[in-house]
DNA sequence: CAGTTAGATGCATATTTTCGCATCTGTGGA
DNA sequence: TCCACAGATGCGAAAATATGCATCTAACTG
């Protein structure tokens, strides 16, 4: 194991809590712990424009937390699990915990198993 | 155990990550998982203005992170540990991960170390 | 009671962030 | 090759933040 000495946490951390502090994003994460979306899921789950949902996964996507797979037109998107700084998965934790019973976060969730999907999987043939 | 059922938790989490979303901030909590420390000894450990030091402490204690005890002159802040929500106590573990090796987390703390004491134990008789 | 000291806060300013609208990009289908 | 659709992004306006300076408050001191 070679010495990954930390340095420029906190830069990192700054990053990684700045794309926490957003309803909206939150939101998103709040879903994507459901299952992975594409960002026309997320838009209709939470009831947003096109580009505040595409911004807000860029964003958490820029802070480390989701991945992305791109299939065909769509563009998959999922909780990063492989690659997640350490304390990243604190902070995960963290949002689980608090949304867990939240009722825009519950509602957001029912309106996501709901809604007919319309996700890569239906469409796409790789 | 009676029903808390948490039911707008979002805003609470969106405080919370807000009050870790600036530099300021997460140095502050920083040198205060070393130990309690007043107004004044975080600014001397931060090196910053006595408003900014008192403003990001009050910021944290209204996030719900920090416990607030006055002696005579002094404001003593310290990490809440008996209150905190739940989930607060994984945002401050992630907090505190990722900054464990941070050069300028690690150089506040050492000044804190070094300062000479001024809190109140040594000047307030209770 | 007046002076001193630690800390809190109002105000003004500079910076950052959010978000809709419109537009651009890239992929797959006809 | 042209069209349609999912998603990304430039731009500008509005809102939210951060922070220094000066000032105010409260508590101990003499």
């Amino acid at each position: 194991m070679h010495l990954t000495a930390g340095r420029l946490d906190m830069r990192e951390l700054v990053k990684s809590c700045k794309a926490l502090s957003d309803e909206t994003r939150l939101r998103v994460l709040n879903v994507l712990m459901e299952r992975d979306c594409c960002v026309s899921e997320v838009r209709q789950a939470l009831q947003i424009s096109q580009a505040r949902a595409s911004r807000s996964l860029s964003t958490l996507y820029d802070a480390g937390f989701l991945r992305l797979r791109r299939r065909g037109l769509w563009s998959l998107y999922s909780i990063e699990k492989e690659n997640l700084q350490e304390y990243s998965v604190d902070l995960i934790e963290g949002v689980r915990k608090a949304l867990k019973d939240d009722e825009t976060a519950l509602l957001d969730r029912h309106r996501l198993e709901g809604g007919k999907r319309l996700g890569p999987d239906q469409v796409c043939k790789p």
